[in-house]
DNA sequence: TAACGTTATGTAATAATATAACATTTACAA
DNA sequence: TTGTAAATGTTATATTATTACATAACGTTA
């Protein structure tokens, strides 16, 4: 069973933030946001985001800078993380497939190396913006 | 056949530290080093990392916003990237492995999306940290 | 080779992203 | 109830990256 973590107060607010957003945000788009919630400073937004994501309640895309509440329920796959990215329009999916999932958690370099932890993130045209 | 790319100035300066490094260097320790060579602004080194990018004489190693010197002879594979990165020691290296490149390239999401372009990074400890 | 468009360069200022250092408070298990 | 870990608050600063504008070099083609 997955442990239950209570979020305290500045991490309640900014995943809520995040999570209702539904799409990627800065750091300091966050932080706009919560100032009238009395956080007023950028390392409270960043101490937040550190432990949301260490937890896996969020990810961070990392060629954005930016960060997205998990989309997977159990939000218990913060070790193998992927993503559509749609370089007209940047809307940001998490691409939630078992087959890739286990074909990179069981991945196994040329020198026999595995590893804990994968970040992948694909780039292209959404739909939307592929028929434009 | 590849297009040969004469790179310019600063292009080659650049590059050529970042090659005979061997590792991922940060653009503002690049800047430092080229100082002497005439590079005195972020925006000369920033300018020269981006055509490097695009070219693929380079790859920028997102989670850790550093470049690294292409590993494979071609260079023709900005496009379809994949790292190995020791989360102790910092060593990233490229991976090169043909199978995943093709299930990558190939890979379709569950709406049936494909990408042109990937980046992925996997993270561990590499054989020495391991041992230690 | 002159004229043109494209690419690269130079320079200053500033924006955007992230962390260090230190003091204090809260949560909660022993 | 006290010890410890986690979280918070605050100021300052470090690090990463871009905007804006001016000039120069390069390469094509008329």
């Amino acid at each position: 069973m997955q442990k239950e973590h209570n979020l305290s107060k500045n991490q309640k607010i900014i995943f809520d933030l995040i999570d209702k957003s539904g799409e990627p945000m800065k750091a300091y788009s966050i932080l706009f946001n919560v100032q009238k919630k009395g956080i007023k400073a950028p390392l409270q937004v960043y101490r937040a985001l550190d432990k949301l994501v260490e937890i896996g309640k969020i990810h961070k895309i990392e060629s954005r800078n930016a960060f997205i509440a998990c989309q997977n329920s159990s939000c218990q796959i913060s070790k193998a993380t992927a993503f559509s990215i749609c370089e007209s329009c940047e809307k940001v999916s998490e691409i939630n497939n078992s087959k890739l999932s286990k074909y990179l958690s069981n991945f196994e370099d040329d020198s026999g190396m595995r590893y804990n932890k994968y970040n992948l993130e694909f780039f292209g045209l959404c739909k939307k913006c592929k028929s434009k």
